[in-house]
DNA sequence: ACCCAGGTGTTTC
DNA sequence: GAAACACATGGG
């Protein structure tokens, strides 16, 4: 590595100088972040490459079924051969209508689901762990997120770190920001929000990693 | 033909 | 508890 590493900040800075997202349309990296787009690509992601999510959501849309609605009212074998291309597509579809559902049921709407919806009731979901909550608190929401992946996890082992979880990862995420927060504006611009510090790094750290092509993680 | 991808849930020791 | 396994298509 070219830099020593010492907290998140210096990571940072490190990924900043490499000119990162410059084709990147959404300012938050993730695309159309602020929508249901956000939370149904959040599923279909897992495990899977992003231009076939985009393709999903892309038949979904010519469906206009990208609504809470309609994708509970879908029938199932419809919705599966829409999302195939994305892979485990079974488990994915039931998984993305019983989440449309809860949230009509817990929330009434996506407006709602998105002032209220906390990070248990989303782990309480079937197919969202931590990472899928942490991307849709984050980039559907625009909580103070950071959002943890396999990408980071190798990247932080390449510069010789060692973390016990997920949450570990996350608080040294965090602390590095948070305590470089004056800097960081500077850095960036004026007045920046957290949450878009969080998602930018975290964009920064996937397209960083995709170019490295590091070995996966055992 | 093999390896991996912007993970999660279940089973098994 | 952690390790191992299942889920599955598509592009390099």
């Amino acid at each position: 590595m070219e830099i020593d590493v010492y907290n998140s900040f210096d990571l940072l800075q490190y990924l900043k100088s490499k000119n990162l997202l410059q084709n990147i349309q959404d300012e938050f990296w993730w695309d159309n972040s602020g929508t249901l787009e956000v939370v149904f690509g959040a599923i279909l992601v897992q495990n899977a490459k992003w231009d076939q999510v985009q393709k999903s959501i892309s038949n979904l849309k010519a469906q206009d079924l990208l609504n809470l609605k309609a994708i509970t009212n879908v029938d199932l074998q419809l919705l599966e051969s829409l999302i195939l291309n994305c892979g485990f597509y079974r488990q994915k579809a039931v998984r993305l209508q019983l989440l449309a559902r809860n949230i009509i049921n817990d929330f009434g709407d996506f407006d709602n689901f998105k002032d209220y919806v906390d990070r248990d009731w989303l782990l309480r979901q079937k197919g969202i762990g931590f990472e899928s909550a942490d991307s849709i608190l984050n980039y559907a929401l625009y909580r103070d997120v950071f959002v943890v992946d396999k990408y980071t996890q190798k990247l932080l082992l390449k510069f010789g770190f060692e973390f016990d979880d997920y949450h570990d990862i996350q608080d040294w995420l965090v602390s590095g920001i948070v305590g470089n927060y004056d800097k960081i504006e500077k850095l960036y611009y004026p007045n920046i929000p957290l949450s878009k510090v969080y998602a930018r790094f975290h964009g920064k750290i996937v397209e960083y990693s995709k170019n490295l092509l590091i070995s996966p993680l055992k």
